[in-house]
DNA sequence: ACGGTAGTGGACGCCGGCGTCCGGTTGGCT
DNA sequence: AGCCAACCGGACGCCGGCGTCCACTACCGT
């Protein structure tokens, strides 16, 4: 990862790398993916230079970004699987997911728009896949899910989900809960 | 609309027109509205002038070559009333406009995101809506569809469905297809 | 066939984002 | 305190898309 020598940086830099990342996340989250870096670095109140040196490719800082976004995903799958109940588990992380990519614009696209470099998103990316298509097939062997369902199923309404457009943050979440209900509806045995 | 008066333009002005509206159509359909002006009059045989001349906006461009696209969803949501099963009625629509979707890129995102001066499209949306309310009601009243399902359900399902991604245009129809059905069961009574 | 006019497209200048270089500044160690 | 290296950000040149102008071409009426 990007950030995993940050202190040998000297404090002033690694102080500007701190805000940088702030001001990413924040634009990120409500712009998407599309902005300039020079946006950013505005934001940051910080040179174009300084950017760059700290991330020379927005790749990279897009994936210092959402570092924590990832870990939250994690934990929204842990915790699914952690739930005695396989349905009520299998719909929290649905329901969770959706709404944290209805939350944030960014994570959504850094998530599926392929960098062709991200590798560090496909492995992670597949881990969770493995989680969730666990927790599938307890739903299944519990009798709460329908048989034919698959893992890409659950794949297709994640991506359907970041497909919902809102003009406010919050109008984005709403259609995000009322989808994922639906969805839900649509698998359930 | 744009091309009421085609014909008072001199013989080889309307070719190219034509061959202008052909170029915008394909390269809408495979990659979406996000073009550069350019490359449409590249693939349509034109200098630039001539594609500004005759759509001096985008926007203009963008109607034009959608005109027969809406009156495809027309078709598709007369031909929805007009069967008398509520049902399949009202499903074929959904099925028929998420495929549509699927096939043109350029055309979801020319219907969602709202231009701010193509009233044309509005009010067509309009009245497209209007057609598949009555088709939801319908379809209620017959206790095939569930009572607290709303207009801005199926809305929510085509806008969902157009966030559908896959490399080729077959791959999208195909999770379209998948997609349309999951959908529809979840709105079943 | 020919003249006039509508039509064409190559060429131009503009703008905004990109990535990089360098003179000035500041933190940290002695 | 003082020095040096790390760091900063304004400024620069490049590129690609945008919209427009003008000299040339081709259609159409007579």
């Amino acid at each position: 990862m990007a950030d995993q020598l940050p202190h040998l940086l000297r404090s002033d830099a690694r102080d500007n790398r701190e805000r940088i990342l702030d001001a990413a996340r924040a634009v990120f989250a409500t712009d998407g993916l599309d902005v300039p870096m020079r946006e950013i670095a505005r934001r940051a109140g910080v040179g174009p230079a300084t950017l760059y040196r700290r991330f020379p490719t927005k790749e990279l800082l897009v994936t210092a970004a959402f570092t924590d976004q990832m870990r939250a995903c994690y934990a929204i799958v842990d915790e699914g699987l952690a739930d005695p109940d396989p349905w009520r588990g299998f719909a929290s992380v649905v329901e969770k997911l959706c709404e944290l990519h209805a939350r944030d614009r960014g994570f959504t696209a850094a998530f599926t728009s392929a960098f062709p470099h991200a590798i560090d998103f496909a492995a992670d990316r597949e881990r969770a896949l493995r989680s969730i298509a666990e927790l599938v097939r307890r739903a299944q062997e519990a009798g709460y899910v329908r048989p034919d369902v698959v893992l890409d199923d659950v794949v297709l309404i994640l991506m359907a989900n970041s497909g919902l457009q809102a003009p406010s943050p919050a109008a984005r979440v709403l259609a995000s809960r009322r989808f994922a209900a639906l969805a839900l509806r649509g698998l359930r045995a």
